[in-house]
DNA sequence: TAAGTATTTAAGCAACATCTTACATACTTT
DNA sequence: AAAGTATGTAAGATGTTGCTTAAATACTTA
């Protein structure tokens, strides 16, 4: 997960996840995308998000296929959405506690 | 959520992030969870955390006490969710297209 | 108000990431 | 087999990150 989190934390591998999530997209035809950066910048980029298991790749005569692997998002994807609903029970907890508070306490909980 | 994710990309932020998630934490009780690294250190992971959104300040007397902002996750794992569910949609689809091939195609489609 | 506690900011450095150009590899077509 | 096309690897320059120590800020207590 470390590896894939690192990975999804570049902006232009995440614009190259965007790509190839519906269908697989050859190596050029990404590289085309990115005019800004020469081709063998997009091949570190693919090799990096590969060696994450964010993508797939399908060789085929020439050329490479890459394709969004969706085993590799998972972990990713479940540690955010755990922190994030953790966070959101928290703060249905807080709220309860400050609307007892308001009862019983001044103002020590304002941030002035 | 460029900012979110690239935090995120740490695993001591991470760290931090699991250690305030339930309950606000005191940044010397922070950093005491890290003897590793020195506190100011661990200050300027919290201050990473705190401009990408993914936490909240409360100033208490001498002390600062961290909690998890829910709203800065949402961003970010929404992104992953949805490049995640995407990524399944497409494989449901390839194996549907994989069954019609086994008619038709012979093994272009295999890696070797 | 002086000393103590909690925390952050500043400056500098070492490690790492990302880009580029040049070269290598591997298939395809003539 | 030679030339062409698609792609990856190597080496090096440059920028960014994350750490450390030293100093500053802010609040508390004697």
């Amino acid at each position: 997960m470390d590896e894939a989190l690192r990975a999804v934390a570049d902006p232009t591998r995440r614009a190259i996840l965007v790509l190839v999530r519906e269908r697989e997209v050859s190596a050029g035809d990404i590289a085309r995308h990115f005019p800004d950066i020469s081709r063998p910048a997009v091949s570190q980029h693919l090799r990096i998000l590969v060696a994450a298991g964010l993508l797939d790749i399908r060789r085929a005569g020439n050329r490479r296929f890459y394709r969004l692997r969706p085993e590799g998002l998972a972990e990713a994807a479940t540690f955010l959405k755990t922190m994030w609903s953790a966070s959101l029970d928290r703060l249905r907890d807080a709220a309860e506690r400050q609307e007892r508070a308001r009862n019983g306490e001044d103002g020590v909980r304002g941030s002035r």
